[in-house]
DNA sequence: TATTGTTATACTCTATAACTATA
DNA sequence: TATAGTTATAGAGTATAACAATA
């Protein structure tokens, strides 16, 4: 029996979660934090106030992401040059390995992905998965502006 | 330029997550809590135990969601008829009214999202789909056997 | 007056360990 | 002796509100 293809995504869903917690085991990061990392990774030294943005996140919540990995070495925050309320948070070297080493880990588990699938699937799974993105992303856009006032 | 495919994958988890959470927007619950009476809605009146397996969850985390689903009305704790020391959790009538709706708005979900695809596509989708799922589970399955011996 | 980050407070999910009542 | 659930304790992620320093 089928499962239903949403109960499919769900189920990737939470495969993709343990494959990459299992990625953080030894370090000691979490996922909010390796986000953060990753965040701080593209964008480069970044005031908190960005990072929540980025994050999609309240800022004291930044504060409280930047404490741990301050205290684990993995990032720094610095004055910033022309703004005296304002921090840079950068990426220690030993962030910058970290990060390195785990996007050659992400690339690598794309290419086993798409691997796993027949090649002549593949352009007809990259339509499809974009259909499924563009639709519900139209669904969520769509719920964001109808909650707001259900909320009041 | 085309993303990674596995990014297509993390965006399709996002976005399923944010739609989802909408969902109970109104109802005060939660992702766990909702996931909790989902576990309980299929397979009945059960232990405290069984759902902790069932959630794969600790039973003290277990006690904390019924406690909080007890006080919200959507679960009933009753005495185990021939083990006194166990507890049966069932749904209330308002909680079994709650996942019927969720159940409708999953399938009707389920029905968009594939309405999406081209229907010419659906067959390679399903197979692709299938096989990266068969991956991830060797994937974590191999983890599962590795991480251990590097925790002790 | 507006913005940046922090302190204060609180809630949720999660875990382990110790304990009680029963098997 | 083993099992079901709870109390005790703790850490992580998250949020809002009040406040300090600076713009």
């Amino acid at each position: 029996m089928e499962p239903l293809f949403v109960d499919r995504l769900l189920q990737i869903t939470d495969l993709l979660q343990r494959d990459m917690a299992h990625a953080f085991d030894g370090t000691g990061l979490t996922t909010a934090r390796v986000h953060l990392l990753w965040v701080l990774q593209h964008a480069g030294p970044s005031t908190q106030q960005s990072l929540a943005q980025l994050c999609e996140v309240s800022p004291r919540n930044i504060t409280g992401l930047v404490d741990a990995l301050e205290r684990s070495g993995h990032v720094r925050r610095s004055p910033h040059p022309t703004d005296r309320r304002a921090v840079l948070v950068e990426l220690t070297s030993t962030a910058v390995e970290t990060m390195t080493r785990m996007q050659e880990e992400h690339d690598h588990l794309d290419a086993t992905l798409l691997n796993a699938i027949d090649p002549a699937d593949r352009p007809a799974v990259e339509r499809g998965l974009s259909a499924v993105v563009a639709h519900l992303q139209s669904l969520v856009a769509a719920a964001a502006t109808t909650a707001p006032e259900e909320a009041r």
